[in-house]
Parts: structure tokens; C-alpha cells; sequence
RNA sequence: GCCCGGAUGGCGGAAUUGGUAGACGCGUCAGACUCAAAAUCUGGUAUCAGCAAUGAUGUGCAGGUUCGAUUCCUGUUCCGGGCACCA
């Protein structure tokens, strides 16, 4: 009987189905002792339109395999799935073709969900959530809640309620609780001026404490998209998605107070295993320095500048201070005389954007006239103004040190500042060097002292001298937290008009204060929209929804009408899966004690820094609000790489003008002519030229094409690459017909072939529909298209497939080259089982396995198949396991081995990668159980134990020969063997013997 | 510019703490079966020299440490990823 995996697969997915087999229950209070745990989680989707590619399952396959492993060794395993289902893609899908997100976004979860079923994953669809269903979202907005009704208590350094903070308030103001950003307007207060406060004021002073706050800033805002953006959502100055500009703009905005958690986002990393890189990207992120505040006076002034360095030790080697173009100080420093030109420099600044910033690196500043005193020396210090200090970093002010600072060396070369040398002759004077071993010199009382111990001494010297504090800083931002669009979560927040006080001028929303909305009023459904604009002033879309902005009326109050972004539902999904159907809490403590941390988490690099330090910072908070249990979500990350895309091309010959021609070339080139690769490439390298290309033309169109060409120099000839759909091609082949089909322009195309075919040009790029290379495991509008991977050769091929094409982590185009290997293997294996030539019926004769009992050899080839698989399952090595089956498989059939005490253990390892024709094979063997709860075999190490080994041996560290030793045999026995041996003699000759080098297990070396 | 990661046959990739480089698969060549094809099976396949035994070379490049280096050290080139005026 043959291996008929599409009858098998569809069988088992249905019998699986039916019989609730991936079900995971939650233990029965009492019970959660009974079995261990374990908790495997991918990276949800986006349900994007265009379906599953062959890159998303590779991490879905592998964390598959792992909790089916997990399960064979007796844990409760949870393993969920579920979609990322609000976001930017599907708004504006609406916008440009007016089908509600609601509806796309449903239809390309069915898509979805119909792609990942026919894989044969192990998710308990039970579990299913999206992030937009109320019934979720719901919750996402009480944890916004919770957040907004806490605060950082930098004391006890947790979040804690904000009405505690209240307490103290009305108790002893907050000298002892200081506003975390300390540019508000009233930083410090006693307990009288609170309770004098009215309550607009109240409501402000709270708001610079919560954990998500509203604030008035400068956000990155995406003009052609509508919204404001993420720092991490922004890339080299365009939007992540759609690659629009994005420029500075100041507006009201939500925050995520994350900057209170940065210290412990650092720490935590200490205790998880994520990859090296993506700790170092994360702590990049973060950006922790550690140095000091320095207060520099202004000479003839009674202001002070305060800066921020990280190296003290260089305070004589400032030549010149440097304040950001937005520092307020300089309206009360810049002298007169400059006033006009300092002006100048900061309208000028306000017209650059961050790209502009970015691309062009010009050394831009401006002198304010006036001047600094160092504090040690007195020495006076010219105060300049450049856009390359940051406001928003440190104090928003410098002092440069040029022999030691690029970019304070660049600036004072370009506007002629001297440069004072403290470094001797570590400084060239042709660039700084940053050095902090060097011995500093003119340094007054540092002279002579190392610089790394200098940084030490002066940090202790500012503060006795109280001229400044040590001081730490982190680069990483508040999140912003407020999308003006649809299709997200609308933020449970109502306005009210404050009465207008003084204060008031302190209010980010300009003219309301905002109240949370009341646990019990959620969820805050999203109003169905029939049409999604964005609304005038940076609004999002629902405040166009008057019906519903003002729809609690209860006098002059409105929603809040921005949505939450992308990584609010995805922040805390984990823990929604543990107890997916609770509608009274996010979910119950105790069973979020029981699945506890994700044990491993499966997905991609590219979430580094947004969603991964998102989602740990909330769960901190939950941890802090007391929650859960724990405060790190994901125990283990497993990166899993990009599977890039493998594009092909044709070229297309062209005609274009040399530049400014003016006359229209247009139907000069009628019928669509494509070069095979070949001649491509030699005409890209001048081998071949327009003439020849022509007569190439000619003489393979028989039409005269190119009569009409005027040889006038005006016009040439040029080869366009053109991306070609990959699932037209076989391998670089063209499949000229369907190539012919796919454009109606294409059909009467002429071609012309090297050696009778048509060769595509390849590229390695990302997989995307736009560049034709999108390979689909299974089409879900089409299942039973011969074309999918899945249809020709099943899912467990598949599955197998992917594992084996290399590390999990490495990224690797795709390519299905290898993927008849695979299949023959599962063939093989079939065949240790069935006689494929015998197509008997399913029960019937063409069975061969046996009960015979097995041979020492047999168990052996089993055992080291156990050791490794279950070695390389345990550490993520997949694709050295799928080789250590075809070599188990491979040997059996040589050994004509089919006996089922060998091929039932073997069919239990298999059963994680291949899970279908485990199933059915072991129901062949007379199992009535399934598979999926059986004990994983057992090594058994005795079966393993070798009686002799071949040794290499070399002379001199080179190989000669080998030599069989039994494993029992004495250093003297082996040394005499190997020297009365043939090869070794003829090499030795009569050179003296000066070492013998014996390492048991491994090698035999001669030294002479 | 800075910080990580990588480079192994025609291809994807294997190689415990330094110990037989190239497992496994693809491709390819030869053969068996077949009227033929498919499928399957057998054998070869790093490179060079040789009929062969065998020898030499070989893990990006140049050195070094070692009895012995894909593995450790120094320098260097190329590729991939991250960050990018963070004081």
C-alpha cells in the first residue's frame, strides 16, 4: 500500500478535531500539583491579507515540535494561537477600498486560521483569541486603567496606586515624592499648597505621575498616514510601514511611563535567556550612562547652566559649552549683540526635520556671546548653541571637551575654537580620542592622574563641593501611546472642562481634564464607522463620530478620541490565554500562578525593543499591582530567522532617450521581447551591444520588429528586470506558457533562450507579494491546488522540510530544492511498514511489520536515534534531528528491519516533526490510543556501549591510518600495536619516537 | 562611525571541552529494474596528480599558539543585522 498523505492527513486533522485532542485543560483548584507545566507561545499574527507565507510557520513548526515533545514527556502544555488582529494595514485597506476593518480583517483571520489547520499545528483553538474582540480589548482597557491610577514609587521601586500618592500629598505635599519630569512647572509643593490646588491643578500635578499620562511633546508625526508614531515604529526618519516621512510636530499625546521601568528592564535581562544580541539590543535601547550633573555659572549673570558628562575627569579640557537650539536658558543669557544672529539659528533649526538631521551631518552653531566659569579654575567659557545637543537628553546642555569628543573636536575646528590638550601626546590634533587610560595633563590638581581613576575622584568632588551630582540616564523615551486612528482600542478616558484657573495654563489637553472611565463601563466599544477619515487638527477618526464623543452627556465633557497603538493588545496577550473566557478578570490569579512565565517564546528579532519591552514592562506593573506572580513574561526567547525570498527575473528589452531628448517615444517597442539571463548579463558588461542585440531580435522573432528604430543615437537600447512570479519558474527556468498567461500583454511575447530555455535572473530579498515571490505553503482559496506544498507533498513533509533547511535562528531563502529528499524519506520509512508495490486495502497483506523480537543491532541503531533526537529536540537543533531520523530509518531498512518493538519507539520520536503518518502508523502497529499522550522512549545507554572503536591515527598531527582497538585494551597493548603497525612504521622509519600521544575515545598521535 | 553575528564542496548545511573536516539531504555521474517512463535500488562524487595503491592541497585572507586548529589568539577582507549626533 502506498503512503497516500493527503488521505492521511485530511483524516487525522478531522479525528483530531473530533476528539478535543489538543484541548488543554486548566487544573481544578487543588489539582495544579497533578502534572507539571509547561507554556510554549509564538508571536501572534497580524492577519495581513496576504496570508500565510512558507516564513511564518517556520517558528509555528518549531515551537509545535517543541510542545509536542514537551507533552510526550508528561508536561501540561499550553500552546495557544491567536491574531494581532488591530492595526494600521487593515485601516487603511479601508480607506482605499471601503471594506470595513471589521470584515477584512475576519476574512483574513478565516484565511489564516484555514492555512495554520491544514500544517497540522497542536494550538488548542479553544484558546483562539484576537485583540480586537471586546471581550478582549475589554481588558486591555482596564490594564490602561490600572496604569493610569498608578504610579513609579521610586522608593520602593514599584508601581503603586495613585491614591496613596494622594495620601501623602494632603499629608506633606511631595518633597519627598518630586515629579519624574522635572520640567513641570510647580516641581516641588507642600502640603498646604495641595490642598489649596483646585482640582484642575490636582489633576495636572497627578498626571505627571501615572504610569500612562497625557502630555503635551514633540512625537513623530506621519503626515501621509495620519498619526503619530513610536520611536521604534520609525526608521531611518520613514514610517516602519509604508516608509512615509515622518517629521517632529508638537502635540497632545498619550505616554507610557516606561522610562520609570528602565533600570529594572535592564536588570531583568539578567535573569532570562534571550539571545546575546537581542539583550544588547534591548540594553542599547535603554541606554543607561552613568556620570554627572555639572552646574556651571554664567559669568556676569545669576544663572547657572547645568550639564551632563560622563566624564568628569576632562572638565579642564572644556574649551566651550554647547546648549540645545530649544534650551530655555538662553533667553536670559544671549548678550545683545548676538541676539539677533542666535535668532536666526534657531528659526533655522526649527525648519530641519529629523531625516534632513540625519542625511546631511553638517556642523551647524551659533556663539551666544555669553560665557561659563568653570568651577575649579574660574576660567571664563564661551557658550554656544548647535543642534547636535539634544534637548531632550540630559539637561539639553554640553561642555565640550575637543581632544576628547568627535563631534565637540569637529565643532571647534569648524568655528575656530582653540583646543586645549590634556592628554599629551594621546591627542594628534588631526581627531579626538576618547581614551580613559591616558595620564591628563594641564589639568590643575588631576595632573598626572590616570584618567579612569580621575572620573572617580571628581564625581566625589562635585558633590562635596556641591556644584553638581552624580547622576544616571537612560536614552530611552516615555512610548507614545495614542494612534489618531480607528482601528484600534479606544482609550477608556473622558474629558471635562475645567473651570479656568491660573494653573490651568499647565493643562496638556488645552481645555479639559481627563477622568478614567469606571471598571464596570467597559468595554469601551469602537463605534462601527461606515467611513474612516481622519478628522481636521490631528484628531483621529472618531472624534468625527460627534453621536459618539459626546454620547455620556453629562455637560461639556467628550471622549477621548485617539486609539491605543499596535503593542497595547499584544503587551499582555499572554496572559490572556491562560484563561481566555473569564469575564470578570483579565484572569484568575490562580491560574496565572499555575502556567506562571512563557517558558519558551518563539518569534521574530524584528520585535527587539518594541513589543518584547513593552510587554515586559507591563508585566512588571501587573507584578507591582500585585496581579501575578512573577514579573519577567517570557523565560526564554527563540528567535526564529527570516525566510527571505527567492525572486526571479526577466529582462525586458526597452528604448529609452538620452537625457533631454525631448520627443515622445511611446509604441515604439510593441510586442514585449524578454532576454534570457545570459544575454543580460553580457550586455550589462558591454560584451554585447545594441547592434548585436537587434540582430539577436531578428533572427529569433522573424518579424521585422526593429525596422522602425532610428539608429540616431538619440534613443538606446536598454534590458529592464522585471520581478516574474517564482511559482511560474522551475528552479531559473521560465515556464514560458504560463509566463505567456499571467498578462494579457504577454501573449504573443517573443523570447529569446539560451540553449532552449529562458533563464531567470535571481535575487535574495524579503518575501513580498509586491516583488512576486511569495511562496504559499497551502492556498486557503484554493486547497486543492497541485501547485502548494502542502497539496504535492503534506504537511509532514512540509513540517520536516522546514526544519531541515537549516538552523531554526538563521535566516535562509527559500527554496524547495531539497524538499524530495524529505519526502522520500517519510516514503522510506512507510516502506519499513507497508509494501508499497502490494496496494492492498488498509488492513489487508501488504503490512511487513513484524513482531519478531529485536536484535542488539536493531536496539542500537533505536538508542542512538533516542540520544540524539532527544538531545537536539531539547535544545532547538531541529535540523540535525531530521537527519538523525533519516539516518535511524536509512539503517533499519538496511538492517530489513520492521519489527514494532524497533519502529513504536521510532514512531513516538517522529510523531512532534510528522505528527500525521506518526498517527497513522502507530494506529497500523494495533495502537487504539493516540500518540500525541504516550511516555517518550527511554534511552537506555547499555545498548550504546561499544566493544572496540577505530582510532585515527596520525604521525605529527597528520592522518596515516586507522586502526580498530577494543575499548578494554591497556595504554602499553595500544602503544605497542600502533608502532608494530605497517603504515606507522613506513612513516616513522628510524627517526626516534620523541612522543606518543594517546587521548582514549578520540585519536592516536606519533610525534617524531 | 559604533556595537553584535557570520564566512566550510556545485547547493542547504554537519562536526562534544582543540582530536578522522564535509554527517544528512539536494544536485550530478555510472549501473540495476523497465518495451519505455515514473518510482525504487546499488555505487561514485572537496580539489589537484595518478590506472591504482597513494600523495599533496583544503573550512574568507595573512600570521601565531599547539603533538594536533573549522574550533583558541592577533591582524585583515567581505557579507548580514542592530544603533546612529544620547555628551
Amino acid at each position: 500500500m502506498e503512503y497516500d498523505f493527503r488521505k492521511i492527513e485530511k483524516f487525522w486533522q478531522q479525528r483530531w478535531k473530533e476528539t478535543n485532542a489538543y484541548k488543554v485543560d486548566n487544573p481544578a483548584p487543588g489539582e495544579e500539583k497533578v502534572k507539571p507545566k509547561y507554556y510554549v507561545l509564538d508571536m501572534f499574527p497580524y492577519p495581513s491579507g496576504a496570508g500565510l507565507h512558507v516564513g511564518h510557520p517556520l517558528g509555528y513548526i518549531a515551537s509545535d515540535i517543541y510542545a509536542r515533545y514537551k507533552r510526550l514527556k508528561g508536561f501540561n502544555v499550553l500552546h495557544p494561537m491567536g491574531y494581532d488582529a488591530f492595526g494600521l494595514p487593515a485601516e487603511q485597506y479601508a480607506i482605499e477600498h471601503g471594506i470595513h476593518p471589521a470584515i477584512s480583517t475576519e476574512q483574513n483571520i478565516n484565511n489564516f486560521r484555514k492555512q495554520l489547520e491544514s500544517i497540522g499545528f497542536s494550538f488548542d483553538w479553544d484558546r483562539e483569541m484576537r485583540t480586537s474582540d471586546p471581550m478582549y480589548y475589554k481588558w486591555t482597557q482596564w490594564i490602561f486603567l490600572q496604569l493610569f491610577q498608578s504610579f513609579y514609587n521610586r522608593k520602593t521601586n514599584k508601581a503603586e496606586l495613585i491614591k496613596n500618592l494622594i495620601a501623602v500629598f494632603e499629608q506633606e505635599g511631595n518633597v519627598s515624592y518630586q515629579i519624574p519630569n522635572s520640567q513641570f512647572p510647580i516641581p516641588v509643593f507642600s502640603a498646604d499648597e495641595w490642598n489649596s490646588f483646585d482640582e484642575a491643578s490636582k489633576q495636572n500635578i497627578l498626571m505627571e505621575y501615572r504610569l500612562v499620562y497625557c502630555g503635551y511633546g514633540e512625537v513623530n508625526w506621519c503626515e501621509a498616514l495620519g498619526t503619530v508614531l513610536a520611536n521604534d515604529e520609525v526608521i531611518n526618519g520613514v514610517s516602519e510601514r509604508g516608509g512615509y516621512p515622518v517629521t517632529k510636530k508638537k502635540l497632545r499625546q498619550w505616554y507610557l511611563r516606561i522610562t520609570e521601568y528602565a533600570e529594572r528592564l535592564l536588570e531583568g535581562l539578567e535573569n532570562i535567556e534571550f539571545s546575546e544580541a537581542m539583550k544588547e539590543m534591548q540594553s542599547n535601547w535603554i541606554g543607561k550612562s552613568t556620570g554627572a550633573e555639572i552646574n556651571f555659572r554664567i559669568s556676569g549673570s545669576d544663572e547657572t547652566l547645568k550639564v551632563y558628562t560622563t566624564r568628569p575627569d576632562t572638565i579642564f579640557g572644556v574649551d566651550f559649552m554647547v546648549v540645545a537650539p530649544e534650551h530655555e536658558i538662553l533667553k536670559k543669557i544671549v548678550t545683545e549683540k548676538h541676539a539677533e544672529e542666535v535668532a536666526a539659528y534657531i528659526d533655522y533649526t526649527k525648519t530641519r526635520n529629523e531625516r534632513e538631521r540625519m542625511a546631511e551631518k553638517i556642523i551647524t552653531g551659533c556663539f551666544t556671546g555669553a560665557a561659563a566659569l568653570n568651577p575649579f579654575d574660574l576660567r571664563e567659557i564661551p557658550v554656544w548653541i548647535s543642534e547636535y545637543v539634544l534637548a531632550g537628553y540630559g539637561t539639553g546642555a554640553i561642555m565640550a571637551v575637543p581632544c576628547s569628543d568627535e563631534r565637540d573636536f569637529k565643532f571647534a575646528k569648524h568655528f575656530n575654537i582653540p583646543i586645549t590638550n590634556i592628554i599629551g601626546d594621546k591627542f594628534n590634533g588631526e581627531e579626538a580620542n576618547a581614551t580613559k587610560d591616558a595620564e591628563l595633563e594641564n589639568s590643575n590638581f588631576l595632573t598626572g592622574m590616570l584618567m579612569e581613576d580621575a572620573i572617580r575622584i571628581m564625581l566625589k568632588e562635585i558633590e562635596d563641593l556641591g556644584i553638581g551630582k552624580r547622576k544616571t540616564n537612560y536614552k530611552m523615551r516615555d512610548a507614545a501611546f495614542s494612534r489618531q486612528r480607528y482601528w484600534g482600542e479606544p482609550i477608556p478616558i473622558v474629558w471635562r472642562t475645567a473651570r479656568q484657573t491660573t494653573e490651568n495654563k499647565l493643562t496638556a489637553g488645552g481645555n479639559g481634564i481627563a477622568y478614567p472611565l469606571d471598571e464596570n463601563e467597559l468595554p469601551l466599544e469602537l463605534p462601527y464607522m461606515e467611513e474612516i477619515k481622519p478628522a481636521i487638527n490631528g484628531e483621529g477618526p472618531l472624534s468625527n463620530n460627534k453621536e459618539w464623543l459626546y454620547s455620556p452627556s453629562t455637560g461639556g465633557s467628550w471622549r477621548e478620541a485617539s486609539t491605543m497603538p499596535g503593542y497595547a493588545g499584544s503587551s499582555w496577550y499572554f496572559l490572556r490565554y491562560m484563561d481566555p473566557h473569564n469575564d470578570k478578570e483579565f484572569c484568575d490569579k490562580r491560574i496565572s500562578d499555575y502556567w506562571n512565565q512563557v517558558d519558551v517564546y518563539v518569534g521574530g528579532t524584528e520585535h527587539a525593543v518594541g513589543h518584547l519591552l513593552y510587554s515586559r514592562m507591563w508585566t512588571k506593573v501587573l507584578y507591582d499591582l500585585g496581579y501575578i506572580s512573577f514579573d519577567e513574561p517570557y523565560k526564554k526567547l527563540v528567535n526564529q530567522g527570516m525566510i527571505q525570498g527567492s525572486s526571479r527575473f526577466v529582462y525586458r528589452l526597452v528604448m529609452k532617450k538620452q537625457e533631454g531628448v525631448d520627443e515622445d517615444l511611446k509604441e515604439r517597442i510593441t510586442t514585449p521581447i524578454f532576454f534570457s539571463f545570459k544575454i543580460f548579463d553580457k550586455f550589462k558588461n558591454g560584451e554585447i551591444n545594441d547592434e548585436e542585440l537587434m540582430i539577436l531580435v531578428n533572427e529569433n522573432s522573424g518579424d521585422r520588429i526593429f525596422d522602425l528604430i532610428p539608429r540616431n543615437k538619440v534613443f538606446y537600447l536598454d534590458l529592464n528586470p522585471i520581478h516574474v512570479d517564482v511559482n511560474i519558474v522551475d528552479g531559473v527556468e521560465l515556464n514560458i506558457k504560463e509566463f505567456k498567461k499571467s498578462k494579457s500583454e504577454y501573449a504573443n511575447a517573443v523570447f529569446i533562450l539560451e540553449d532552449g530555455k529562458y533563464i531567470c535572473g535571481t535575487a535574495v530579498e524579503k518575501m513580498s507579494k509586491s516583488k512576486l515571490n511569495t511562496v504559499t505553503p497551502i492556498d486557503p482559496a484554493n486547497p486543492d491546488n497541485q501547485d502548494t506544498i502542502v497539496v504535492k507533498y503534506g504537511a509532514d513533509t512540509f513540517r520536516m522540510y522546514e526544519m531541515f533547511l537549516g538552523p531554526v535562528e538563521q535566516s535562509k531563502p527559500w527554496d524547495t530544492k531539497g524538499i524530495e529528499g524529505v519526502h522520500r524519506f517519510l516514503r522510506k520509512l512507510w516502506r519499513l511498514f507497508y509494501d508499497e508495490q502490494k496496494n492492498l486495502s488498509r488492513q489487508g497483506g501488504s503490512k511487513i511489520w513484524t513482531e519478531e523480537k529485536e536484535t542488539d543491532a536493531e536496539l542500537k541503531v533505536l538508542h542512538k536515534a533516542i540520544k540524539k533526537i532527544e538531545e537536539d529536540t531539547e535544545c532547538f537543533s531541529f535540523n540535525t534531528a531530521v537527519s538523525a531520523f533519516m539516518i535511524c530509518v536509512n539503517e533499519l531498512t538496511e538492517l530489513k528491519c520492521s519489527k514494532k518493538e524497533i519502529l513504536e519507539p521510532l514512531l513516538i520520536l517522529l510523531s512532534p516533526y510528522a505528527p500525521h503518518i506518526a498517527e497513522e502508523l502507530w494506529n497500523t502497529l494495533g495502537n487504539t490510543n493516540s500518540i500525541l499522550d504516550v511516555p517518550f522512549p527511554k534511552l537506555n545507554e547499555t545498548y550504546l556501549v561499544e566493544t572496540t572503536k577505530e582510532y585515527p591515527i596520525s604521525i605529527n598531527g597528520r592522518l596515516r591510518t586507522t586502526m580498530l582497538v577494543a575499548s578494554d585494551a591497556s595504554d602499553k597493548e595500544i602503544k605497542k600495536m600502533v608502532l608494530e603497525n605497517d603504515v606507522v612504521k613506513k612513516w616513522v622509519n628510524d627517526k626516534t619516537i620523541k612522543k606518543f600521544i594517546f587521548i582514549k575515545g578520540k585519536m592516536i598521535n606519533v610525534v617524531v
